[in-house]
DNA sequence: ATTTTAGTTTCATTATTTGAGACTAAATGA
DNA sequence: TCATTTAGTCTCAAATAATGAAACTAAAAT
């Protein structure tokens, strides 16, 4: 039995799933033959999985202009999955309350296979464009949200996580060794919540705490999030006590969720 | 060649999206003991399906409880989807726009499959849960959203939609037989816009228009809702220039995006 | 201790997927 | 205009994967 690279899973639903994961990755409406590029299907194999896909809906399929991007039926599997997601619905109250309490922009995350996932998004002064943040997939070595995950698992976890950063320079500020990383991890771990220090966007900067469960599990972690043209890192500070009861209530309300694997 | 119903597609991809919706359609992290009652295939093809599908994160597997949901794949799909779905994009910054010009709920609209497809939520007032609500699917014949798009249909495409209906009587107010319902159709038309006459929900009430672009083609409607005990008629129609406005304006914008299919 | 239930595995059979190549239609170019 | 390229579609024998009856295991219920 030979392992096998998650993007080369056996049977024809994991082909097709890498189908939709190929038409997805354009992020624009695309031909057939722009698929057959930059997938590793022969035309008619590839022609027929396509056209699976279309009928089952999960992609939809312009006639006129005979392009294909992810289906509307995906958009309905979604709702539900994100409905049930039990960290985003058990949050939710509670980073409502959080924006309502602060002005600045609040991110709910999680983390999947070394990336964080965003949960959702609140922007208190101009609402809100949720969809196109949760869901949205980041880096987590140089995000407030990331590190404050990272710091607080277990050091085989945190080490298997860190194995799966890309370590890629976005700003000046960001670290870019795993070594700067596990020293900045172990001072958050110490304070209890990360910084963003303009790590990944310049001139963003953020403040962000993990939620855990009774046992100290990681769930995910929240944030809040300015830029630095309208705060100060001493009125971002201020809003610590705000963001520690928020993770605090999540934690406990979420005493009996069972995360699912990072 | 024999016309398949669309819920029994050949093809194991079809098979295995049709376990999703399975898992899906309970709103509860299942057991593969509640999938295996309510799915046609016999016990080891549907083990094999599930596990496939856990496999390639289409869904997530509790290991804890050995539950079965949405997975988080489907999320970051659906993230894209949302981001391409060319009306929901295209409609952003008017549906912004008109969501801090009023302070009632928005709703962006599109047919599928006969059904209303919400795609954008907005409230003023408490933002605002959107992935709860984009993806989610509701009825044509009693809500504004649904009989403002049906209202604008060619009559063929009409009575196609019509046809799909389920006429279920959710409130004394709703219209439950054909002929009523394109009885109100025609009002529409003449006037421009629907309403719901807590024809959904006792007390929702709302005022709603089609998308239209150059040609008269329906592309979506807007809606702006509120409870009987906020508001009164009067008062909800003063928004209708407003809401005109809006629709206007995501017309011309999405003057040459070809609407996907009824 | 026995029975029931839920989940998992096996393997010969069956059905689907596969893909080289051929074909068509439409666009491009000479 | 007619040849040529390009994009999309179809065919069919061969290769592969899916199937499901039955058997098995583990754990819970009696």
């Amino acid at each position: 039995m030979t392992a096998e690279s998650p993007s080369q899973k056996g049977g024809t639903v994991g082909k097709a799933m890498e189908v939709l994961d190929c038409v997805a990755r354009f992020g624009t409406p695309v031909r057939f033959s722009q698929i057959l590029e930059v997938s590793r299907f022969p035309k008619p194999t590839l022609y027929r999985l396509v056209r699976t896909l279309a009928d089952l809906g999960m992609l939809d399929h312009d006639a006129d202009k005979d392009t294909y991007m992810p289906g509307r039926r995906l958009l309905k599997l979604a709702h539900v999955a994100w409905a049930q997601f039990s960290l985003a619905s058990i949050a939710r109250p509670h980073i409502d309350r959080l924006g309502q309490q602060v002005s600045e922009t609040i991110h709910l995350a999680q983390l999947d296979q070394g990336q964080v996932l965003y949960l959702d998004k609140r922007n208190a002064r101009d609402p809100v464009e949720m969809y196109s943040q949760a869901g949205k997939v980041g880096p987590t070595y140089c995000t407030g949200v990331g590190k404050a995950m990272l710091a607080f698992l277990t050091p085989e976890e945190q080490e298997r996580v860190i194995a799966l950063q890309s370590f890629h320079r976005f700003t000046p500020h960001t670290l870019v060794t795993p070594e700067a990383l596990r020293a900045r991890l172990e001072t958050i771990r110490t304070q209890g919540y990360a910084l963003d220090e303009e790590e990944h966007e310049t001139g963003i900067i953020c403040i962000a705490m993990p939620v855990l469960n009774g046992s100290g599990r990681v769930l995910g972690s929240v944030s809040i999030t300015d830029t630095v043209l309208r705060t100060t890192w001493a009125a971002l500070k201020e809003k610590l006590p705000l963001l520690r009861e928020t993770v605090e209530r999540i934690g406990h309300d979420a005493q009996d969720w069972h995360y699912p694997g990072i």
